[in-house]
DNA sequence: TGACTTAACTAATATCATTAGTTAAAATAA
DNA sequence: TTATTTTAACTAATGATATTAGTTAAGTCA
């Protein structure tokens, strides 16, 4: 009866729809009911593309680290030291502002232990170790600090997503005194001396 | 037909219950469905209790944020400046081991900014700052601090739960030395003197 | 052209939250 | 004690959802 017309949806774009369905209406509005109204679509054809609900949250984990990254990335370009942590610190409180559901997404892969997505957050570990590297650190040093950094913009960004701070109290001047506060104290000796 | 005993639950009990399926199963396991078996009881008599899946939610986490507000205010007795800090962290990081669920129902508040959820909240942000003026930090600076506190300890426990540290690194480890560059880097002058 | 692959579909099932209306137990008032 | 009220359970029904099975037609390629 009513026209089928073969739409030829490709994951990249169904990821990018899902992004943005993410984004404007929150994670939890992420059903394949949604997702395929979006679409043009009916539930059931979206499994031609991802293994249901599960594998959509996984690919979505992937789509959504990989922009992190990416926009990391690029803040780290032609800067060093203090100025490299703080651009990239910033870049990435930015990414989880401009996309609340697409970095929320980034924690959310039914098992954060699949290889895909672990592969996927070396490569943020990797670019947060190299930034580090400046400073010097000890080979278990950096690793703590990598940690440390990573502990900061996530909480950060988490919290000031649901709304944790309340304060009249500038979001971005809080984040860089704690990121400076924190490299301060890592680079300083204040670590190696007994309490 | 068969016997309908009237159980008789209150509130604590069914929250307790609610917290011991969100610790044991994960927090998408908390369903009115599997609630309701877990009681013994049929799904519809849980809106006897509270409003629904959205009041529930509201309820548990406000009932999270007063375990972790009560660990934490345990863990600072008797203790005080870098000492404290390191205490109550360490508190806050072990409430999220050991209730992974109740923990991260925390802040899965349908309205984060609801009025109840804040005023729990509020105790956890003043005792913060009360360990925190051990350090004298002027008012602004204050702020920033529990900023960084609660950003450091939220995200260091959601990676952790997550998976998201998998060096063969220990993790308490890990969390004092960050605590203490974090600390130290705001003691210092490091903040105030221009780059 | 003809065979194959793919991306859509319909139909059906199971689970879930939720609402409406009911009932009996417990608590309270007379 | 008896009568009334409140409360905490229930059944039944609805709508939304994810998912599976099987179908169909559009596009691709030999």
């Amino acid at each position: 009866m009513s026209p089928r017309p073969k739409i030829g949806l490709d994951l990249t774009t169904i990821l990018e729809t899902a992004g943005v369905l993410a984004d404007q209406q929150g994670i939890q509005e992420i059903t394949l009911a949604n997702l395929a109204k979006k679409l043009g679509i009916r539930p059931p054809s979206l499994y031609n593309h991802f293994d249901g609900l599960p594998g959509l949250r996984k690919k979505l984990a992937i789509y959504g680290i990989d922009m992190l990254y990416s926009r990391m990335a690029d803040a780290a370009i032609g800067v060093s030291g203090t100025e490299a942590v703080l651009a990239v610190s910033q870049a990435y409180v930015n990414l989880a502002r401009e996309h609340p559901g697409v970095y929320e997404a980034t924690l959310l892969a039914p098992d954060p232990e699949d290889v895909d997505v672990q592969q996927a957050g070396e490569k943020i570990v990797e670019l947060s170790v190299r930034i580090l590297q400046a400073y010097h650190l000890e080979g278990a040093s950096a690793l703590h600090a990598v940690r440390g950094l990573r502990s900061i913009l996530h909480g950060f960004s988490a919290l000031e997503q649901r709304g944790g701070f309340k304060m009249a109290l500038d979001l971005d001047e809080s984040l860089m005194i704690i990121i400076k506060a924190f490299l301060a104290g890592f680079a300083g000796d204040s670590l190696t001396t007994p309490e």
